[in-house]
DNA sequence: ATCGGTATTTATACCACTGATAATACCATT
DNA sequence: AATGGTATTATCAGTGGTATAAATACCGAT
């Protein structure tokens, strides 16, 4: 009879979906400064720069310790116990939210053409099998990712996503509008730290390279945090907005290799030459290569047409 | 015992916010393609172009006709009964959705800097003492237009709004590298017949202005649909995305006179003059246009600041 | 003063049900 | 073939009660 409900409420708490969002972004926090292995992770810390309270950010440091990421220290607390390289492995094997699935598997067959242009939320949920709460939290995502939106009576409306070489014209077109702009912007302040970590990150992708096979999803990653990190030393939010978000609409195409751009080593050159101006601070040199560079990605960029989605359903 | 349940009915259809919103669409939809007095409505086609199904258009109409901006015709369905100005006299009789309402007041307390930058559903409802359905729907509308975003545990992030000059500034240079680049974009093909409306209702501004009293609302409005139309006929999806999107962000600290341009009349000059060069055809001179115009209304435009917002409750 | 541990309060997620209403099918008329 | 009128069906909004979990207050230790 001693051991009882406070005993089998501490061991059986559950790591929901909220803890494995966080502890995904603990590993990309600490991955991103280079924290060192040894570093303390503060709950209180976490919890203000995640924007949430401290019960998920425990939940979460309670994750992380079972998977050895971090570790419980004597005096309470964790503490770090992986760096660098260790901690991107790390981060591919927390397990996806259910609702970072259901997300993805819409893009993907949204892209596929497998879903019509219109569609009620009971056919949603019977398509995919989901309760409510997980489909409506995808759909108001995916709404405020600008993929779709409501519909004024019944339903929900998507919008077209990059299935047709078109599209991804007027993507690059957007960036070719916003980057060199954000480069030239009165308030453009270089993050020189960030900008020798991507440098460093990039001569090591081209050297590992040579050796190992090439992962697209990897490159795809560095070239996204690249750019928005150039549009984010524009101190424009706005411009940081616009980027991210072509950026999401480029990331599911490109993950399901629907779209493909063979110049890995040179667009890895080419961002290397663009932060090296940015480092030296001759912005209007980068901002000249960075059209360039969005240039050659836009013409080099081959994209298989999607199956046409003549609206089922 | 004769008059009962059927009459009831239908006497007793409420118009609902869904009605209500598709009436404004509608007064909308006439007074912007300038259909004459006595043009027929069809159910079936008006539920095409809104995007619903003939049920609530059924309703909208029922409703226009009690307002006397459409009439019941013998045979049945209904006409259009007013055209031009007399439409958009109209449309500011149409009563509000309650979640319209909301909607603005959200905005309007956010930049008077009245909301804090987090706050939780069950907080909102007791400040604006709405259903949760309502508040929702307007916090999704919030947060797919960007001013807000649901946090990661409990509780909504509001983001900033334009309630400073930094802002404001910011907001100007998004809009400079967007619709120069949308009028010297491959696909512009100008809306011609939009053109010409625009242009008429631009003379006809200026010349009202002489003589009554000058609108705020009205001039942003038509200055908001000249910059969509001009960036609809890049005929890039993404471009009219942002451009919309400015424009909301500006709209309600405009409407509420936060921000003030007095460059009215000369505004409107170079509307027509970058709407002159587009019907002409002459799009490098119209984009070199619109870059100045956007300087000009850039430097000319004065924020009051809104009390700072030290967070509260 | 800041931290981790714990307890308490509060908010939200979930579920089933109900009524309202949007979507749709059908019919008669032109 | 297209339209309006009508009836039927399906979807969705609203409700309330409960379970879960996030936010927060408090405490003792460093």
């Amino acid at each position: 009879m001693s051991v009882t409900r406070f005993d089998l409420v501490a061991k059986f708490m559950r790591t929901n979906d909220l803890h494995l969002e966080l502890s995904r972004q603990i590993i990309e926090l600490c991955r991103r400064d280079g924290y060192p292995s040894g570093k303390r992770l503060t709950e209180r810390g976490l919890a203000k720069v995640l924007g949430v309270s401290r019960s998920p950010v425990r939940g979460a440091l309670k994750y992380l310790a079972s998977k050895h990421v971090v570790a419980a220290q004597p005096g309470g607390g964790y503490a770090l116990k992986r760096s660098g390289a260790q901690l991107e492995k790390h981060i591919g094997q927390v397990p996806k939210a259910t609702a970072e699935t259901v997300y993805l598997q819409f893009l993907k067959d949204r892209f596929a053409g497998g879903l019509p242009d219109q569609i009620s939320e009971a056919d949603l949920m019977r398509r995919y099998n989901v309760p409510r709460g997980v489909l409506l939290k995808v759909l108001h995502r995916l709404s405020q990712e600008g993929f779709a939106h409501r519909g004024q009576g019944h339903g929900w409306v998507f919008h077209e996503v990059l299935n047709n070489v078109g599209r991804y014209r007027q993507s690059y077109e957007v960036r070719l509008a916003i980057e060199p702009a954000a480069i030239r912007s009165d308030n453009f302040r270089p993050a020189i730290d960030r900008f020798t970590r991507l440098r460093e990150l990039h001569e090591a992708f081209l050297s590992a390279n040579n050796k190992r096979g090439k992962s697209g999803i990897e490159l795809f990653d560095l070239d996204a945090e690249l750019h928005e990190t150039i549009a984010a030393s524009s101190n424009n939010p706005f411009f940081v907005e616009i980027v991210r978000h072509q950026n999401q609409l480029r990331r599911i195409v490109e993950y399901e290799s629907f779209a493909v751009n063979e110049r890995t080593d040179e667009s890895c050159e080419e961002h290397i030459n663009i932060l090296d101006a940015l480092l030296r601070d001759d912005r209007e040199w980068a901002a000249t290569l960075m059209t360039r560079h969005l240039e050659l990605a836009r013409d080099a960029t081959v994209v298989f047409p999607a199956q046409n989605s003549a609206s089922n359903a």
